[in-house]
RNA sequence: GGCCCAGUGGCUCAGUUGGUUAGAGCGCCGCCCUGUCACGGCGGAGGUCGAGGGUUCGAGUCCCUUCUGGGUCGCCA
């Protein structure tokens, strides 16, 4: 049986922890979730809970009556309640020193159920080790937990410090359609059907960056707008379907201009929201230099074990997997796991399973035991003397664990750069509370596309090549370089953008190395070719995951704790079960039919 | 689509080589208690061990299938 009064005639007067000492003997009113009770028989504590925090109310009834003491010990956890009271200050043996407000309390005068509660599926407390699927499903009581209110209004005056400064800075705010026309390289867009069209298409927006494109030949100057996007990809602790963006546009500016604004802008993030300095400028690496170190395109730079690239020294030797990788055009390059030489051979061939899991044929290794022997199965296959040249190129010393990896390049790079993630937490060395950024620039401006044996847009189709790789674009596109840069966060890309093309022939010839007739060209693109005949300013950009900063900043695994409404690994929603089947009239009337549907 | 991990009262978990009636903490319900704040005391309810099938004298435990969730590879311009 359902149980409330009726707010009338009650004002809240303070939000639950903007109670101090300085209001002692002040009468107030405090509205709030009943986050515990403890009934002592004749005197019953009630912690009230809002967002700001918890506040101990005192029922005594000698202050409130018989009749509000009688409602009062029908309360319950997850109870609204309003109480008018007397702020009191607490005995020396009575604070808490756990509480914020612990050297007060409420005496309550009137009290109100406004709302009574069933017992929730999971208890509300901080720091919940309940399954994320329960508490996806009731999520509106997951986020009654303080860490999820705290992220949520953390990111909340995240956008807040955003649109400040990119006012100060004379950006405008534009918003961009929704509804909008699928571009089928990229991602999986997610389709809308049109009603007044039938079997036509809308796409919402993998990102803006055409639109934004227009806003600069239109004059605009500067953009910026803070806007959803979509991907129908599959998910990851830091990917959803649904995502938000902050995204960035500027005129008449190059590199160093985007990068310094950027750079502006990050350190006032971090400065507002975190009170953390950010060292400008930022570091910046080359993608060949973030590669050939790091063995990613987003490295994490918050610890060392570099890659060593070890293919002179081993590829005369007789160990064919070593010398027939760097014959076939690969190479072979090693981490040192420092400490690790102990590690047991379990272990290290765990190790070298996920070495497989990505795209290693297998993972070689040496550990050197603290008197300075080796424990390894390749040592008997190479001389003495290369062994020791391997050992002297990674630093080796009494203790440490080299690994190796020989294959073509991107195997390499994506092994040894995991394996270097891998081991690094494994050591601990990925601490939370350090922010190191970097700059990756000069991005290939094309990669091979096996599926489609073609090459597609390693960035996107609009952005500039490098004026001194221009004439490659005939010859070996592979190697044209691009004018795009990535802003990384410990190993995370949280920005990426670039110069865009703004002449027309330069457009169309990326789009003929793409393998785009003019004919496609004008059929998926047409508008934009066209702008580009009417005057178009320099310019480029840069877009951020808002998600991604949100979640690094509050230390969180997951975007799904800095996004109220998650989706989950399927991209459904356990609270609401979207995505869910329509009725069939709706279906009728959007001139679509199900063809097939497997249960 | 592949691989890995998890699923046992409302929640978090334990459960031995397959062997009596499946346990604990928290929560919940009732009674008692006027200074608690992890309140305390006494009592109590609550389980098709995710689902289905199989092996076995016997399955929470072993096998197969499947569902749900998480991580990851592919994918993500």
């Amino acid at each position: 049986m359902s149980f409330s009064e009726s707010m009338t005639g009650m004002k809240r007067t303070h939000m639950c922890t903007a109670l101090t000492e300085e209001h002692i003997d002040e009468n107030v009113t405090i509205m709030g979730w009943v986050q515990k009770r403890r009934d002592l028989g004749g005197v019953i504590f009630l912690d009230v809970r809002d967002r700001t925090g918890l506040l101990q109310v005192v029922v005594d009834i000698s202050s409130i009556g018989d009749e509000g003491f009688k409602k009062s010990e029908k309360i319950r956890t997850e109870f609204v309640i309003a109480v008018k009271g007397l702020v009191e200050k607490r005995t020396e043996e009575t604070i808490n020193t756990n509480l914020q407000t612990g050297t007060i309390e409420v005496r309550a005068m009137e009290l109100r159920i406004l709302s009574d509660a069933e017992t929730p599926p999971f208890q509300i407390e901080e720091n919940s080790s309940v399954r994320e699927d329960l508490r996806l499903k009731y999520r509106y009581l997951d986020l009654r937990r303080p860490d999820l209110q705290k992220k949520l209004m953390l990111r909340s005056k995240l956008t807040e410090v955003v649109r400040s400064f990119m006012s100060e800075e004379g950006f405008v705010d534009l918003e961009t359609p929704m509804l909008t026309k699928s571009t089928p390289e990229g991602a999986r867009d997610y389709l809308v059907p049109s009603r007044v069209n039938p079997g036509n298409f809308y796409a919402l927006p993998q990102s803006p960056q055409i639109f934004k494109q227009l806003l600069m030949l239109s004059g605009f100057d500067k953009y910026y707008q803070i806007v959803k996007c979509f991907r129908d990809e599959d998910l990851r602790a830091d990917r959803q379907p649904e995502f938000t963006q902050i995204d960035i546009e500027m005129s008449f500016v190059d590199e160093d201009d985007v990068m310094n604004m950027n750079e502006r802008l990050l350190a006032k993030m971090f400065k507002e929201v975190m009170d953390v300095d950010i060292v400008l400028p930022i570091k910046r690496l080359t993608y060949q230099e973030a590669m050939d170190r790091f063995g990613s395109d987003k490295p994490d730079l918050r610890f060392g074990m570099e890659l060593v690239n070890i293919s002179d020294i081993v590829k005369d030797s007789d160990f064919k997997v070593f010398s027939g990788a760097v014959a076939n055009g690969g190479s072979v390059r090693g981490i040192n796991a420092k400490t690790c030489g102990d590690m047991p051979r379990r272990q290290i061939d765990a190790l070298g399973e996920a070495a497989v899991s990505y795209g290693a044929k297998g993972m070689a290794w040496i550990a050197i035991n603290e008197d300075g022997t080796y424990k390894s199965a390749i040592t008997k296959f190479l001389s003495e003397e290369i062994v020791e040249a391997m050992v002297a190129a990674l630093e080796g010393q009494p203790g440490d664990l080299l690994l190796f990896c020989a294959d073509k390049n991107d195997v390499v790079y994506n092994t040894l750069g995991n394996l270097r993630l891998d081991i690094a937490k494994r050591l601990d060395l990925l601490k939370k509370d350090v922010f190191d950024f970097v700059w990756v620039t000069d991005f290939p401006l094309v990669e091979w596309n096996p599926e489609q044996k073609r090459y597609t847009a390693m960035h996107h189709m609009f952005t500039m090549p490098k004026e001194e790789d221009m004439e490659l674009m005939t010859t070996d596109i592979s190697k044209v370089r691009s004018r795009a840069y990535d802003i990384c966060l410990n190993g995370n890309e949280i920005g990426g953008g670039s110069l865009r093309i703004h002449q027309r022939e330069v457009q169309e010839r990326v789009f003929e190395a793409l393998g785009f007739s003019e004919e496609d060209a004008y059929d998926r693109f047409g508008f934009l070719l066209d702008a580009f005949r009417y005057g178009v300013p320099p310019h480029g950009g840069l877009a951020y995951g808002l998600d991604r900063i949100a979640m690094l900043m509050t230390g969180s695994d997951s975007i799904r704790d800095v996004i109220a409404f998650p989706k989950v690994k399927d991209a459904s929603c356990p609270m609401t079960s979207a995505p869910g089947v329509v009725e069939e009239k709706q279906l009728e009337e959007l001139a679509i039919r199900i063809d097939k549907i497997e249960l």
